[in-house]
RNA sequence: GCGCCGUUGGUGAAGUGGUUAACACGCUAGUUUGUGGCACUAGUAUGCAUGAGUUCGAUCCUCAUACGACGCCCCA
């Protein structure tokens, strides 16, 4: 059997479902904050991804999809999803667009060559959103209420913002030099991993997980005072801005993001969700002024958040997060024999076609095993053609949850149900806390009314 | 790249070096000759991830590979 990639996932069912709809919040709420969607390739030129972010850790040797293709192009698919956006701002000539900054988000696959763990692997989907062309303060924060309200918006309950800032090149450099200094007369002190990051990238050593209850750590020199009056300055706005906004923040100068081409403010949000595992930061991102132009442009101040949808689904499972996910449908057709058959093969076409989510019979059962597929298909309303009907130009349709049965005109059979979906609206929700069913339940109990399972009470 | 655990049917799983691989759910059909969700009955893996080895014989022992889970490194 041919099975699927390393790391990789199928997703359907119910859970694609929910994908979906989390795709379409993110569309709905970009749209509110005039974000433009870009598509860019899934490939690009390695070199994109391996410039500007620095030789200081394992990603450009160990962690990308490399490979040449038949015209001997060194090709890349894309880990991530700020420097083909840059790439194509540069491209385009996007800065010389009137309408600044721009203000893009994406949605799309990427592709890291790692070994799998939970909320890790290596086809991932990540949504983002970049700023080219602001240095205000204001793009900065923003991007950060962006993310942050669309989590809400989704249902998580308990998010993390936690924020930090670099300084500028020139406060960023003056720091990690303190560190390194700091640092090495005490190397031996530190675990192993420590003693590569000194070299590496020290500021990764603040937060080792080994060394974390160290002293040498506590007292170890910290970024923000090492930033210039400007930086501070800057990131004192941002803060005053957030408050503004009223956003759950807290400064945590342990966040450090892994490549250089960042600067001034970097932010990682993480949920509070039990059993998410090693790795629950939703999402991250940060100011990167100097990127643009290492790859070739103008001189052009940008902000960015990306975040992984796989995690994100996650944190809603395990959240139980109700969301408005239609999983019924309207109306089940059943038949017997040939003739109601086309009728049903008929009447189908035309529901849908009005806008009705209409199912029928496709494997022969029997009329027991109809009803069977009704109700797992949890059908509001089922009918039974019957040829004797059909010549009376009728046709019984039953309340799947009253179990009430109607003899209505095929005339009027649009009009019915409109009015029956329409009025009824609630039908479908789950009961409330009244119900005796425990968290879980499947059940199709209403509104705490006569329901239909029967937990034994503990 | 490293470590640890795992891989039995549609699903949850039990199990043993030796002719028929429990049990449960699900599914299909019948009892009920066109109105179900209950009950009862029957059916439902030439098969225990793949390959090699040990053995008279392996799903069970050994090794390798693949994949899964979790963690480390790294984290765009």
């Amino acid at each position: 059997m041919i099975q699927r990639q390393k790391g990789c996932n199928d997703i359907y069912g119910m859970e694609a479902k929910v994908w979906k709809y989390v795709d379409q919040v993110i569309d709905a709420l970009m749209e509110k904050y005039n974000y433009n969607y870009i598509r860019t390739p899934i490939f690009e030129a390695s070199e994109l991804f391996h410039r500007g972010v620095g030789e200081t850790t394992d990603i450009v040797t160990k962690e990308s999809y490399d490979f040449v293709d038949k015209g001997g192009r060194n090709i890349t698919l894309r880990p991530e999803g700020t420097a083909g956006v840059v790439r194509s701002f540069i491209e385009n000539k996007m800065y010389g667009d009137p309408n600044q900054p721009v203000k893009v988000y994406y949605n799309g696959t990427m592709y890291r060559y790692e070994r799998p763990q939970s909320g890790r692997d290596r086809e991932l989907t990540q949504f983002g959103m970049e700023v080219l062309g602001s240095d205000d303060p204001l793009c900065d924060v923003e991007v950060i209420s962006l993310a942050f309200n669309l989590y809400k918006m989704l249902g998580l309950k308990e998010i993390k913002v936690n924020i930090n800032s670099l300084g500028d090149n020139e406060s960023r450099k003056a720091y990690r030099e303190a560190l390194v200094k700091y640092f090495k007369p005490h190397i031996n002190d530190l675990c192993e991993d420590c003693k590569e990051r000194l070299e590496k990238n020290p500021l990764r050593i603040l937060d080792c997980k080994v060394d974390q209850d160290n002293k040498l750590l506590k007292n170890a020199p910290k970024v923000l005072d090492y930033l210039n009056e400007d930086s501070m300055a800057r990131f004192k706005k941002v803060q005053e801005y957030l408050d503004i906004l009223q956003i759950n923040y807290e400064v945590n100068p342990n966040i450090v993001r892994g490549l250089d081409y960042y600067n001034h403010t970097v932010f990682e949000i993480e949920a509070k969700v039990e059993g998410f595992g090693a790795n629950n930061v939703l999402g991250g991102g940060g100011r990167y002024n100097g990127l643009v132009s290492q790859l070739g442009g103008p001189e052009t101040p940008c902000v960015g958040f990306a975040s992984g949808i796989g995690r994100l689904v996650k944190a809603l499972e395990l959240e139980k997060v109700k969301l408005p996910i239609i999983d019924s449908v309207d109306l089940f057709l059943m038949y017997v024999n040939e003739e109601e058959k086309k009728y049903a093969l008929y009447l189908a076409q035309e529901l849908r076609m009005a806008g009705f989510i209409v199912e029928t019979e496709y494997t022969g059962r029997s009329l027991k095993a109809q009803f069977k597929q009704a109700d797992r298909l949890k059908a509001k309303f089922t009918c039974v053609l019957n040829s004797e009907d059909l010549n009376n130009n009728e046709v019984k349709i039953k309340n799947n949850k009253t179990k009430e049965e109607d003899i209505i005109s095929l005339d009027v059979l649009l009009y019915y149900l409109d009015e029956q979906l329409g009025t009824d609206s609630d039908m479908n929700d789950d009961c409330g806390d009244d119900c005796c069913c425990e968290d879980g339940c499947e059940c199709d109990c209403h509104d705490g009314e006569k329901c239909s399972c029967h937990h034994e009470e503990e």
